[in-house]
RNA sequence: GCCCGGGUGAUGAAAUCGGUAGACAUAGCGGACUUAAAAUCCGCAGCCGCAAGGCGUACGGGUUCGAUUCCCGUCCCGGGCACCA
């Protein structure tokens, strides 16, 4: 055995040894349990940054663990291969968005392979690879077919320089990114996804998905948002034609406190009123520009102009008059909301600005006290559904449900509406007007309409060889792409040329890895055996908590009602979900005079710290000048805070980096880089390495095989037994691998201080080694399976079972108890394992740090918490 | 603005079901080894206090024999908001 721990030597040579012996191919196999480990694919931009290491290693854990376990695993990996960061790359550099593409996954595979995860390659997939998205167009036709997917107009951020639809992450203040141009709103024609159809099923689902966090559950619950109330309508007469006005709401207790109604700037009714309005049609302009984010629509200035258009209320008769409010979203129910100013805090607000009345409907009584009503400021309980109807005629008096359930059935009796169930959950607007994507099946022909591709003319090719300029698809250029023919009446025709949105991709491609090789069908039997229960595991940042997570229920869904999965029914694609938090770094930046801020990179900055280390000043290495510091922030490009994983691996050995990444933080929570802290991981695996080499230089010795011990050994090897443990339970069940590594470096510290190189000693010292060496090899495989080899010629680390923890070395015969005194920390005791209560209680009373708290007295009341703490109260 | 998280030593964190706050590590300080340095090993260390003791888990309240943990309110930081992936 080599003296010095070696990394590169080290790790080269045991994934020569795995690639040999094909360690990570998964065969299906009957006779194991399955365990279907997945991490989300990533998208290939380049290079691998902290998150996706972070993203990997843990999967790659918990894959070699179950494997340990006795599991069939299956851990697989591909590239989420459309988007745009292809195309920006390829405006920027002229590079084809395929060939930047493939180069990009090319150079990342090298990079995962040497970061040692236990892939099976031969699942690998793209998702800009004809044969992965033929069975999405495939499965899109079918969709279409059932009505699940259908066209209508939907909003878009467009450029008016640039001639192009934005994406949200384009537009930056109101403006283009590039061409710095006011964005505008736009209607396009557009294909959806109806979800909506499958809200009530997304929404139950989550109930049944214990291993999934809480949080994430509450998110999709909350965006789902199934709210129970009233759908009615405000008759109104236009023209000398009747008509209605229809808005929901969940509080029609406060129906008469209605003194306006507010419509979206694209509501028919805005547009009538706007023809003989000029002001409005200004304004209705006005709303049209800004983009389509919801965050900014939900934060700008509530605006809002009167119609001049009056409509009944449907209970008292009263003329209502209609406003356009910029705060109305048109995609929202009818686009249009009734405003009860005294009750709802954004109408307060609204009514207060423009003088319009404001009229108290329900009241509250809080702790026996009446509460006033004053039209002054807006107060907490004006919203509270814990009230009653006040000036509201046959309806004062009654309670929150109470006036909810008798207004629902009036208007129900008048035919103006009733209880109705909403979703605030919208159907998924599919449709890109970008190239590098998945290209839309459908065939527009002036006489059939839109024309879904048949399934002998799949896949629609996605022509490879263009050249991107960012001012529309390059397929509109490209008549040998758009020009065919109506495969319904053969007449000359247009294909379309919008591509679809990459979640459509991420939304399935868990399921073709069960079966990527088949070429005659979207998924097979495979998909029975690996998906059966859901997968197993599936682990990704918290940031797609709702859309891809949802999105992917949804396919799942899908194509279980398309019969994809024969008698198997998976409706849930994953059992159990880990959101692992980002990785943060610190900033570093000058500013020059204008105030703008340059961002440079913590490797090229030294700190220096006061005596107690904390960091005063940094300085740039290259001229020793200060620089400022900034906050912690998400390891990002524009605040050039990213540390650059190849270096890492360069400098310290991918075990380093793993164990680094594990150890510093749980995986839910954020995890802050810290160079010291990886020269510390390293200097744990020097450690143990050098442990292993001086026990190896006496000679192995076989593992302790049971008997008596001497105090120390039984003291150490209860601890390593204990430790075992624990260190299933961390892996397995409370998925805490910071706490596993501690937990092994506490026992590696008590090793060291055994002393102790008698026989028995020696014979233990090799128990806990192997253990050691077992219990750390899925975090640092690598190391791992050289030093078990150096431990038992012969066998491989990753082959072995899990350690178990021997119950007879657990025993003890007397534990140690805490005394408090008045819930304080005063001393302790020790009691015999099996002592009862009362005994624990007399003896803590008795004890010398209860006598000198109770001054002779005697307690009020002695509580044992049996093997933690007695607490006397005096 | 709305929804969801988080806030504990100088730093990353631990305390698993309401029961010893700060395990393990990093940085720091002291010592051993060394001609010296690096590496390594050993020790110290929440804050105040000589000590006894007191205080301490963002802040203010509450429940409890006992609260980092549960409840109410406030502040700050982060994630998501439907075309970033």
């Amino acid at each position: 055995m080599q003296e010095k721990y070696q990394p590169q030597e080290v790790e080269l040579a045991a994934q020569a040894h795995w690639q040999k012996t094909g360690a990570a191919r998964a065969v299906e196999d009957a006779d194991k349990p399955k365990y279907y480990c997945l991490s989300m694919f990533p998208y290939p931009s380049g290079k691998f940054h902290m998150g996706h290491v972070r993203n990997y290693t843990i999967g790659d854990v918990l894959s070699r663990f179950y494997r340990m376990q006795g599991f069939n695993v299956l851990q697989p990996m591909g590239w989420d291969a459309f988007g745009m960061p292809a195309e920006n790359a390829a405006i920027q550099n002229g590079a084809p968005p395929a060939e930047w593409t493939y180069s990009n996954i090319e150079y990342m595979k090298g990079q995962l392979q040497r970061l040692g995860f236990a892939l099976d390659w031969e699942r690998e997939l793209a998702t800009c690879r004809p044969d992965y998205y033929r069975w999405e167009q495939w499965l899109f036709t079918r969709l279409f077919e059932k009505g699940l997917v259908y066209k209508r107009f939907g909003t878009v951020n467009w450029d008016p320089v640039d001639q192009t639809v934005l994406a949200n992450e384009q537009v930056i203040d109101g403006r283009g990114w590039r061409s710095g141009a006011l964005v505008e709103k736009r209607e396009i024609p557009m294909y959806y996804m109806k979800i909506t159809a499958y809200a009530e099923e997304l929404l139950a689902g989550l109930d049944r998905l214990p291993g999934w966090p809480e949080q994430v559950k509450l998110m999709q619950k909350n965006w789902i948002g199934k709210s129970e109330g009233v759908r009615f309508a405000f008759p109104y007469e236009i023209d000398g034609k009747a008509e209605k006005l229809w808005v929901f709401t969940t509080r029609a207790d406060t129906i008469m406190g209605v003194t306006f109604v507010a419509v979206a700037a694209e509501h028919p009714l805005a547009a009538h009123a706007a023809k003989t309005n000029p002001e409005l049609a200004a304004f209705i302009e006005e709303c049209k520009q800004g983009g389509v984010a919801e965050a900014d629509l939900a934060t700008m200035e509530k605006k809002g102009l009167p119609t001049g258009i009056f409509v009944t209320h449907p209970l008292s008769g009263e003329k209502i008059e209609v406003w356009v409010g910029n705060y109305v979203l048109m995609g929202y129910g009818d686009g249009a909301v009734m405003a009860v100013p005294a009750h709802d805090e954004r109408d307060f607000a609204f009514a207060k600005k423009y003088g319009l009345p404001i009229v108290q409907s329900v009241g509250a009584t809080i702790d026996g006290k009446e509460q006033v009503f004053s039209t002054d400021a807006w107060q907490e309980w004006y919203a509270s559904k814990d009230s009653y109807c006040v000036n509201s005629g046959k309806y004062t008096g009654l309670a929150y449900q109470q006036a909810v359930d008798a207004i629902a059935a009036d208007l129900a009796a008048l035919g103006l509406g009733g209880k109705k169930v909403q979703f605030r959950l919208r159907d998924w607007g599919i449709s890109r007007q970008r190239y590098w994507g998945c290209p839309i099946p459908i065939i527009h022909c002036d006489s059939c309409g839109d024309v879904p591709v048949p399934d002998e003319q799949l896949p629609v090719v996605l022509p490879e060889n263009v050249s991107v300029t960012g001012a529309g698809s390059p397929l509109a250029k490209m008549p040998a792409f758009h020009e065919c023919v109506c495969p319904k009446c053969g007449r000359p025709a247009r294909r379309e040329i919008d591509t679809m949105d990459t979640f459509v991709e991420s939304s399935w491609y868990f399921l073709r890895f069960c079966c990527p090789d088949n070429d005659r069908a979207m998924v097979d039997e495979r998909v029975a055996h690996w998906c059966r229960g859901g997968i197993d595991q599936y682990i990704g940042g918290i940031e797609h908590a709702i859309l891809h997570l949802l999105y992917s229920r949804f396919w799942t869904k899908l194509m279980r009602d398309c019969g994809l999965f024969g008698e198997e029914r998976l409706d849930e694609p994953f059992a159990n979900l880990l959101t692992q938090g980002m990785v943060v770094a610190p900033t570093f930046y000058r500013e020059d005079a204008e105030g703008r801020k340059t961002w440079i990179n913590p490797a090229e900055v030294e700190l220096s710290t006061d005596e107690r280390g904390r960091p005063v000043a940094a300085r740039l290495r290259a001229d020793g000048q200060p620089v400022s510091i900034g906050g912690i922030e998400k390891m990002s490009k524009s605040k050039n805070n990213g540390v650059d994983p190849q270096a890492l691996i360069d400098q310290y050995g991918a075990d380093t980096a793993r164990l680094f990444i594990m150890f510093a933080s749980p995986p839910d929570q954020s995890l802050e880089w810290s160079d010291a802290g990886v020269e510390g991981a390293y200097r744990f695996l020097k450690r143990l390495w050098r442990i292993v080499f001086e026990h190896v230089s006496v000679g192995i010795a076989p593992a302790f095989a049971g008997g008596e011990l001497p105090d120390g050994l039984k003291t150490f090897r209860r601890q390593l037994h204990q430790t075992i443990g624990k260190v299933a339970d961390d892996y397995g069940r409370r998925r805490q691998f910071n706490t596993a590594i501690a937990a092994v470096m506490e026992l590696l510290n008590a090793y060291a201080r055994l002393n102790d190189d008698s026989a028995p000693a020696r014979a233990i010292r090799q128990e806990a080694l192997e253990a050691v060496t077992l219990m750390l090899y899925p975090i640092v495989p690598h190391l791992c399976e050289a030093l078990y080899a150096e431990l038992r010629p012969g066998h491989a680390a990753g082959e072995q079972a899990f350690p178990r923890a021997d119950a007879g070395a657990l025993a003890r015969d007397e534990i140690e108890l805490v005394v408090q005194v008045n819930g304080k920390l005063r001393g302790s005791i020790k009691v015999p394992t099996g002592a009862d209560e009362g005994a624990i209680g007399a003896a803590a009373v008795a004890s010398e740090a209860a006598q000198r708290q109770l001054q002779g007295g005697a307690p009020k009341k002695v509580i044992v918490v049996p093997g933690r703490l007695v607490n006397i109260v005096i």
